[in-house]
DNA sequence: CGCTAACGCAAAGACCTCTA
DNA sequence: TAGAGGTCTTTGCGTTAGCG
């Protein structure tokens, strides 16, 4: 279960926020206002060591990894998330930072979104990943991304009940200029040479045609149940309410976009990649909406730096 | 009928070219 | 000439068609 409370504090020395609300549209700009020091990667390496653990303890017991640190057979070789490659981590680290920024900022409508759990145990291919990485070291290949929903949250009432939920989306670009930002938004371009357009199959279209009830709530009453179905009693509940073929418990879905890494060579400060005055008129969902941009410097670096330094404190504890 | 080569698709970085 | 835009390349999976 994920428990760590989001570090505020550390967020607050990393990044300057500029939130800005329309009707049902919020949007919240992110920038860094100084390089990330060891402060700042130990309040993050805290909550991601947090948001993985479910996970991680799932991979390692499918490999037969022993879950004593100071083991240093070759069950080590492939920890999780360790030992995935770096495009797959930049993935989980958009969506960690997703569910960081849900806890730790405002979003659209104020609610108070409840993270029980990361579903990184649903990314199967990781799973395979490090269970073959076990067994033969040179199986290095690369992970493919997880499909569908990013991350979920929930807001849960007086009652227990689950009365809405937020979806998050997360892209990650080392540079985010126009064509690159068109490119993810609107999808790749297509057609005879000379008059390629974009293809509609970009986040927009993801976005747009996204379930009432996606899979992420069926995974998370599925992890809910299995490890902690006292504590979340009255919330698994009320999701088997909510995933009932017949007559389903109504919900509310919030739509979260985030768009990570690093800026565009003539990038001016404070200026979005995505308009904040009004909503962006490529959504038609029509539900509350909430826009992230976090741009920072060194993106590659950050992210090898925290997913390097996960559990490498409890490994060297245990040492000693 | 099952295997394999070939093609298609996707993500993301590298590389090339055009322009203010 | 730096930077943006666009295309190419790389890596790996999935699907399909052809062949023994």
């Amino acid at each position: 279960m994920h428990t760590a409370p989001p570090p505020k504090k550390a967020l607050n020395k990393w990044l300057i926020n500029y939130p800005s609300e329309v009707g049902n549209y919020g949007h919240l700009l992110l920038e860094q206002k100084q390089s990330v020091d060891t402060e700042i990667i130990d309040a993050m390496i805290q909550y991601f060591e947090s948001a993985h653990l479910d996970a991680r303890e799932c991979f390692h017991k499918l490999a037969r990894i022993s879950l004593h640190p100071d083991n240093d057979e070759i069950g080590c070789i492939g920890q999780y998330p360790v030992a995935l490659p770096l495009k797959t981590r930049k993935g989980l680290f958009g969506e960690v930072m997703s569910g960081m920024f849900t806890e730790a900022y405002k979003f659209i409508g104020e609610h108070e979104w409840v993270i029980p759990v990361f579903l990184f145990r649903n990314h199967e291919d990781a799973g395979q990943y490090i269970y073959t990485l076990n067994r033969d070291p040179d199986r290095k290949r690369e992970v493919l991304g997880r499909k569908g929903d990013d991350f979920i949250a929930i807001v849960v009432d007086q009652e227990g009940n689950v009365n809405r939920f937020i979806a998050g989306e997360a892209k990650w670009r080392g540079s985010w200029t126009k064509s690159v930002l068109d490119t993810v938004m609107l999808g790749p371009k297509s057609g005879p040479e000379g008059e390629k357009v974009h293809n509609n199959k970009g986040v927009w279209h993801e976005v747009n045609r996204a379930l009432a009830v996606p899979l992420g709530l069926e995974q998370l009453h599925t992890i809910l149940h299995e490890c902690e179905p006292d504590k979340y009693a009255s919330v698994i509940a009320s999701l088997d309410r909510i995933l009932a073929h017949r007559n389903p418990d109504p919900v509310e879905r919030t739509d979260l976009i985030l768009l990570a890494g690093g800026p565009a060579k003539k990038r001016k400060k404070a200026t979005s990649l995505i308009p904040w005055k009004d909503v962006p008129f490529e959504y038609e969902a029509g539900r509350d909406l909430q826009i992230v941009e976090m741009i920072i410097e060194d993106g590659d670096d950050v992210i090898n730096t925290i997913y390097g330094g996960l559990w490498a404190k409890v490994a060297a504890d245990a040492s000693i």
